[in-house]
DNA sequence: GTAGTTTTAGAATATATATTCTAAAACGAT
DNA sequence: ATCGTTTTAGAATATATATTCTAAAACTAC
């Protein structure tokens, strides 16, 4: 069976994770993911191949588990009440995982190193847009009866764009955002979203 | 008077900020800017002290010229309104420029080289954001007679991350965003404005 | 023309970091 | 115990890029 393992492929990501939410992903480096886990990085080349397949792995992993949750929320039978639904999760999630949310809400994926990616890396993050585009598709259809590009615009600026803009501050501030800036946001989005339901009918 | 300049300040400025705009800060490189300019790296260096020096003078030369008309914009007699007025200014302001506004909206400080600025730097940055906080601070009071922690970040989200993240989308999908993505937005921000202020009240 | 100055020009150097490589350790199976 | 295998361990290598350095060019003033 061979020498056994004192670093596996998990603990290793988490070390990349930790790292990459504290510095960001750009500044990563090998030396510093082996260190922090104690690990020669030898090792780290025998569990990755590449940097950018650790960062991808990162990147994917997180993105995979917060997505799917994210799009589950939209699938409630009112439109309007399933996209406050899917803000109600995702700030009930950076509450939860203020690290990850870092990750995923102050880079962007190509800071992970993703045009470096491996092959199967790259098709991991195409079902994963192929996905979102569906689901965004079929909420566009709900909440305003068409798909065009004007329609897809629209929906993805409140459902993604929108939140993410207060998502953002309340990360960077540190603590959870005082009652008056949450209820401002959560009413806005309500509006917007009403709004444009109305407008479409 | 020594031998004629064939490369100025400005000229290597306009290249280090073409290729920033292009590749992203991060992926400046010393060398490409000389190609690019067709002069010599000891020319750069001779100009600039460093490739942080040199980052550093697009994000501020930038955001000094956004920053100033845009909190010119919120002096307005009616705060909803000027909040607007801030709004229409950074919308066309992105359409005549949009090279510069991806340099605004797609990246951060800290990716033009910012803790390696030299002294001078630094205290332009902060003389930005003071400024900023001022008129921030300002506004509070006016659109909700407070200037609490509270106050300041829903000011905060209103003026500055709410309107991002439309102009965002605007950059990263190319052309200006169709009528009814726009008419949203002016509406959503008019409400949210509008709310904020009654609350307060 | 000579001296002084600024700028060009690009080669040489330094440094950081990803990646590869070699040797050995630690196990199971025979 | 020996062999085959996996993993550790970290030194050696490769590469990219910022920065420095030396020489010369191109001007002005005298």
């Amino acid at each position: 069976m061979g020498r056994p393992a004192r670093h596996h492929r998990e603990t290793l990501l988490e070390s990349a994770r930790d790292l990459s939410a504290q510095h960001g992903p750009q500044n990563l480096t090998i030396a510093r993911v082996a260190r922090r886990a104690n690990a020669p990085v030898g090792s780290i080349y025998h569990r990755y191949k590449s940097r950018a397949e650790l960062l991808g792995a990162v990147w994917l992993d997180l993105v995979e588990t917060f997505q799917a949750q994210f799009l589950a929320c939209l699938e409630g039978p009112d439109p309007a009440e399933a996209g406050l639904a899917s803000l109600r999760f995702s700030l009930g999630w950076i509450a939860e995982f203020p690290r990850e949310a870092r990750l995923l809400l102050l880079h962007r994926r190509e800071d992970f190193a993703a045009d470096a990616w491996p092959a199967t890396y790259r098709r991991r993050a195409q079902r994963l847009t192929a996905a979102a585009d569906r689901a965004m598709a079929n909420y566009a259809e709900r909440l305003l009866g068409r798909t065009d590009a004007d329609a897809m615009r629209q929906v993805r600026w409140l459902l993604v764009d929108l939140p993410r803009s207060a998502l953002r501050r309340e990360l960077e501030e540190g603590g959870a955002s005082p009652a008056g800036a949450r209820e401002l946001l959560m009413a806005t989005c309500s509006f917007a979203l009403r709004r444009a339901r109305r407008q479409a009918a």
